[in-house]
DNA sequence: CTGTTAGCGCATTCAA
DNA sequence: TTGAATGCGCTAACAG
């Protein structure tokens, strides 16, 4: 393998000053410069990252930690992410964590000393977590969930469940059910479940156990919550809303099974915007988050951050409600 | 930042026996072990990686290339992919071209020096990129595309091509329309198409130039693309054959959008086992590729020829017809 | 079983 | 404007 040194030797130049050029840093000669392209263009030589890495204490990696990357969230966001992160000659060590909570913990730990910042994807806020995350000596960025004392590029997800609701209701429907997620996911459990129920009392409806259910995040998990929501209910509800767009489509696919005309019978929302929710029959009425946009929002705080310029601790991002055929 | 240094001063130990306990190596004794493990685990001391990497000349990093990671194919494979690597302590490395062949020109030689090994995924076999890919000093895979001298795992797309129409044609149908991308993909594009043909032939059944079709990726593509068939065909196919699941969607859209009833009035059937396959309605026949296997097996091979141990140079993989009732 | 030594490839003083 | 010298944190002979 070719280094500085032997681009040093073959341009009769010092290592210093073919660092120099290749640095565009100190002071060199129009002369030297010219050899010492020449010969770098001959040989092909690039620059070894680990041991600049070593010698400057900068790595230009990011870590990513995220739960999956087969579902549209996060791949957008890193899509997102990438595209800024390019930009500044940054790029992506990704840590899939297969929603094993040992597995995140690892890569935290692994990442500190391998990355210039870290960041994570819809991550739980569990308490474990969220101890070794404040540790990390290290920029780190939340992508999805609020926390205290980390910095977060977040969605107003309350208001978007109110929003959500509000529109349900303005529609006309009165008896509205819920198909969400464990609460121990702050912003898709928690918050999205709080605005619903709290959208529901601000017009005095009431809400129903037996149209409420707590899924996990597949597209089967909804078919089978929209079955027990049917089974169980005495008077059965107009509309579902579904925290995602996944479990909508669950939610959409039983009650065809089960022969029901959408919207007529029973109206249908979820949130995300993804590219399954316009190709379904009805087309689903849902919200588009723009997790690009998060991805490269997060990109751009997080390099402020390490670069020492001023950044946004926290930060809410705009959503768009797509109002199609399932209301 | 404490250093291997520290750990050793602490513990009372030299360097080298930290570095022992730390790798495993060589002989350390049971006291001396023991005091430089509690060392490390009061300081939560984890080693430089890119020191070791100068030293050892091993980056533990995976270089992974891709067009986007938006689509079911490429996040499946960096899912298994990620599975298989991070057994062996090897981590991802993510490079996004975005479609775009001068960055991926670009990532290549970047990643050349910070790497142990190069997966490309879905590339174009272009000649300007395959010269690139052969002067890499690296162990590479290419996962999709077969392609001389370099290590890959592929599908069988051209007996799968056959496999799907004759399946189509064993089904009734005579006239059979085609919806396809550009050959220069010569997996997707070419080796399916020609199998397509040649089933064709080989069952003297007549394609009219009206009923193919070429697009690009997406989902809308496909739309237009069956419009066109519809809107050009004088006797019209009674079934049409995408070269992937979005394009087959997209076509199933334009149908329902014109009222055609499938299989019925139109039989479709696409490749990808996409998740969105399984609830359009009606649900789509196509083939899985198990790609998240591809993703292991890739991952396998390479660390086996990193590791200089015996290494598939072309590996096949199998697949399956997923018969549902679009057709 | 352990410590000393050397050097991986680079950027950065400091002197010239 | 340039080069010599130093050291980043680690591993791997080698000698004890």
């Amino acid at each position: 393998m070719v280094t500085i040194k032997d681009i040093a030797a073959m341009a009769n130049v010092s290592r210093s000053t073919v660092s120099r050029v290749l640095n565009n840093s100190g002071y060199v000669s129009e002369e030297a410069r010219k050899r010492v392209e020449e010969v770098i263009e001959q040989t092909g030589y690039v620059p070894s990252g680990y041991a600049k890495s070593l010698r400057t204490k900068q790595t230009k990696v990011i870590g990513v930690i995220l739960p999956t990357i087969q579902t549209e969230t996060p791949s957008r966001v890193v899509t997102g992410l990438g595209r800024e992160l390019s930009k500044h000659g940054y790029q992506i060590l990704l840590a899939n964590t297969d929603h094993d909570k040992e597995k995140e913990l690892e890569y935290l730990d692994l990442l500190v000393r391998q990355v210039d910042g870290i960041v994570l994807i819809a991550t739980n806020t569990e308490p474990e977590i969220m101890e070794k995350i404040k540790s990390i000596p290290l920029p780190l960025v939340m992508i999805g969930q609020e926390t205290e004392k980390v910095m977060c590029v977040t969605y107003d997800d309350y208001h978007v469940a109110r929003e959500i609701t509000a529109f349900l209701i303005q529609k006309g429907h009165r008896r509205i059910g819920f198909i969400g997620v464990d609460e121990t996911d702050r912003a898709v459990g928690y918050m999205r479940k709080k605005g619903f129920f709290d959208e529901m009392e601000a017009h005095h409806l009431a809400v129903e156990e037996a149209w409420v259910e707590k899924c996990v995040f597949d597209i089967y998990s909804g078919h089978e919550a929209m079955k027990n929501i049917l089974n169980r209910s005495i008077q059965q509800p107009t509309a579902v809303f579904a925290v995602t767009d996944r479990l909508a489509i669950g939610a959409m696919s039983y009650l065809k099974e089960q022969g029901f005309e959408i919207p007529q019978d029973m109206a249908l929302v979820g949130i995300g915007a993804s590219e399954l929710s316009q190709y379904v029959d009805p087309p689903l009425t849902t919200v588009d988050y723009k997790n690009e946009t998060a991805g490269e929002e997060a990109a751009k705080q997080l390099l402020a951050h390490i670069q020492g310029q001023e950044f946004q601790k926290k930060l809410v991002l705009d959503y768009r409600l797509i109002i199609r055929d399932s209301v």
